[in-house]
DNA sequence: AGTATTCATCGAAGCGTTTCGACTATGCGT
DNA sequence: ACGCATAGTCGAAACGCTTCGATGAATACT
C-alpha cells in the first residue's frame, strides 16, 4: 500500500480513503491510484484491515453437530448462506457444535467474527442466550418461544400448515392425520414441531375436518410402526400429512403391506421436505418445499443490516413452504374401505 | 495483553511467548501469567495475532456451487471438516464458487486464508492451476489426472470396486451390469466416474466375469431408460452395480415393472451411497458406503500438517468404501430366465 | 578460573490497515 | 475584502499481537 501511495505521489491514507471512500477524493488522483494498485497488482489484506477497522467482514454458521442426523435441506442452506455472504464482502465461517457447548464463548472472544447466524434454534437454547449475555449481534433461523427484540428468518410454519390442510380438503378428504417428529423433539421445544403439531389441530377445527395427531422418531421402522398404529385407531383416515423424512419409507411399506395403493387409498403430504428426497420413493411425494436457499440469504442478509447499520433495528421475515404436487396425493375415495 | 504483563509483573513479550511456547518459560512465571489472564478475562485477539505472525489459522473449503445437484454426502463433509479443523485450532470458511470462477485469485490474495482444501476436483480443474500458479498450499479431496507432487485424499475406487465385483461374484452373479454417471461426466474427466469405469472392466476380467457398463444421467428417468436398454441388451444379467444415486428409484421401478423383484431376480449394489439413501427404498440398498467424515476430517489433517511442517512434504491418502449389506442383494438365480 | 551454552526475559520494531486531527486551497455569502 | 464552510490531502497514532536481537544469570565443559 505504501508502494502505490508513492507510485500514485499521495500519501498513504490517502490511498485508504480512495479505497473506502470514506472521505471525498478528486476523481483525477482515484484513478491515479487505481492505475498505481493496477499496475502493483495490489490487493488489500484482509486481516490488516480488519484489525485496524474493528469489522473483519467475517460472520460465522452456528451449526448444531447434527443429531437428528443431517438432511439435504441443511446443507442447500449452508452453500446460500455461503454464497450471500460472499455477494455483500463477508466471509462466512462454520461453527459446528453442540448447542450446549462452552467452546462458543471462546470463539465469540475471539474476536473473528462480527455476527453470528445461529441454526436450528430451539425454544429454550443455551447459544441465544449467551449471545445476549455479551451484546453480540447475531440472527437465527428459526425462533425461540420470545423472540420479540431479536432478528430471525423463519418457515411460516402456519401457512405451511394451513396450505397442506387445504390441498386434502380440497381433494375431500375428510379424515386427516398428522405424523409429527418424535415428542422428544416437541418436548424439547424443537420449534417446527411445536408450531405446526399446533397449527394443525386448528386448521383442522376452521376446516371442520376429523384429525388426529401422531409423534414419530425420525426413522423407518418408527414410520411403520406409527402408521399402523394410527390407522388401527383411525380406520378411516384418508389423508396424512407428514413432517418426517426419514418415516416415510416406512409408511410406504405399511400402505404397501396392506394391499393399499398411495395415492388410490391414502394421499401424502410431506411437509418440509425437499424435491430431492420427494423424487425417491414410488410415487414421488407430494411437498411442501421449504425455500432454503432464499431462508440462507435472508438470514445472512438481515445480520448484515444489523451489523451496518447505524440503528439498531432488529429486522424478521417469514417464508412459506411451496406446494409442490406429485404423485402421492389424489381425489378421497367416495366409498368406506 | 498489556494489563496482563503489567498485572503479571512481566514484559509484553513474555505473555506472548507463554501463549504460543515459542520460547521457554518458567513454570512460575507461566503460572502467574495465567492467574492475571484469567483474572482480566484476557482473551488473545485472532485478527491481531493473524497480522502479526502471519498466519491466519483459517482455512478454506472451495465447494463448487452444485451442478450435479447436491449429495447429503456433502453436507457430512463439510461439517467434519469443519470440525476437524476446530480440533486442530483453525476455523474454516466456505468458499461456494464455480470451478472456472475468476473471483478464486481476488480471494487467495486478500491473505484471509492460510491455506485451502479443494472438493470435487476434476481432472483438468482450473481451480488447482491457479493454485499452483500462487504457490498456495491446498490439498484435494480427489485427484487430478497427474498428481504427483500434490497433497490430497480420495476414496480408494480401485478397492471399492473390486469390492462390490467380489460381493456380486461370491453371491454366484456371472453377468454384472454397470451403471455409472453421466457420459457427460466422464468426458469431463470427472474422477469417480472414469476410475470406476476402468476398474470395474479389470475386475471383472480378472474374475472371468462377463460385464457390461452403462452411462446414465443423474435422473430417476434415465434410471429407468439405462436399465432396460441394458436388459434387453444383455437379458442374463443378474448383477448390478450403480454408482448413480438419483438413477435408483428408476431403476427399482423398471425392474418391478418387468414382475421381477430385487433381489430374487436382479441384485444391486450402490456404489459410494450412504446410509441415508439406501434406507430410503424397499429393499434397503446393498452400498459401499464412503467413509466421509474421515475424509473430510482428513484432508483437513493433511492440509494443516502441511501448513505446519517445515519440510515441503505432501500427504497423500486413500480410503475405501465400506461394504454394508442389506436387502437389495442374494443369491444369483440357478435358472436362466 | 575462563569460556561456551542454555534458559528466561526484556524492549523495540514490525504486520498492513484505518482513522483522527490538522492543514491548504477554493468558492461562497455578504 | 473578510470570515467560513467544504473538498481534498497529509502525517501520525493506533489496532493487538509476534518476533528478533540483546542481556543477564545460571549451568556445563575444559
Amino acid at each position: 500500500m505504501v508502494d502505490v501511495a508513492k507510485r500514485a505521489g499521495v500519501a498513504l491514507s490517502t490511498v485508504s480513503y480512495a479505497l473506502n471512500g470514506t472521505r471525498p477524493i478528486s476523481e483525477e488522483t482515484r484513478q491515479r491510484i487505481y492505475a498505481a494498485m493496477e499496475e502493483l497488482g495490489y490487493k488489500p489484506h484482509a486481516l490488516a484491515r480488519g484489525l485496524a477497522s474493528k469489522r473483519s467482514k467475517i460472520i460465522a454458521l452456528l451449526f448444531p453437530t447434527p443429531e437428528r442426523g443431517l438432511g439435504l435441506t441443511e446443507l442447500e442452506f449452508v452453500t446460500s448462506a455461503a454464497e450471500a455472504a460472499r455477494n455483500k464482502g463477508y466471509h462466512l465461517v462454520l461453527w459446528s457444535l453442540p448447542t450446549d457447548s462452552s467452546e462458543l464463548r471462546q470463539l465469540l472472544q475471539q474476536g473473528l467474527v462480527d455476527g453470528v447466524l445461529v441454526m436450528e434454534v430451539h425454544l429454550n437454547d443455551p447459544r441465544i442466550e449467551l449471545l445476549r449475555e455479551l451484546e453480540f449481534p447475531f440472527s437465527m433461523i428459526g425462533r425461540c418461544a420470545e423472540s420479540t427484540g431479536m432478528s430471525y428468518v423463519d418457515i411460516d410454519f402456519d401457512r405451511t400448515t394451513q396450505l397442506a390442510v387445504n390441498c386434502l380438503a380440497e381433494l375431500g378428504h375428510r379424515q386427516i392425520g398428522f405424523i409429527n417428529h418424535s415428542h422428544e423433539a416437541f418436548e424439547a421445544g424443537y420449534g417446527p414441531t411445536v408450531r405446526v403439531a399446533q397449527r394443525f389441530n386448528e386448521a383442522i377445527a376452521a376446516a371442520q375436518l376429523h384429525g388426529v395427531s401422531s409423534f414419530c422418531h425420525d426413522s423407518v421402522a418408527a414410520g411403520y410402526e406409527t402408521f399402523n398404529q394410527l390407522l388401527t385407531d383411525h380406520p378411516a383416515l384418508s389423508g396424512l400429512i407428514v413432517m418426517n423424512e426419514r418415516a416415510i419409507p416406512g409408511i410406504i411399506q405399511a400402505v404397501s403391506e396392506r394391499g393399499w395403493s398411495i395415492p388410490d387409498d391414502i394421499s401424502l403430504i410431506s411437509l418440509v421436505s425437499s424435491a430431492r428426497v420427494a423424487e425417491m420413493t414410488l410415487p414421488t411425494l407430494t411437498t411442501l418445499e421449504p425455500p432454503i436457499a432464499e431462508l440462507g440469504a435472508l438470514g445472512v442478509d438481515l445480520l448484515i443490516q444489523q451489523l451496518e447499520a447505524q440503528d439498531r433495528e432488529l429486522p424478521q421475515a417469514l417464508l412459506p413452504c411451496q406446494l409442490v404436487v406429485r404423485g402421492s396425493t389424489g381425489q378421497a375415495r367416495r366409498t368406506e374401505r
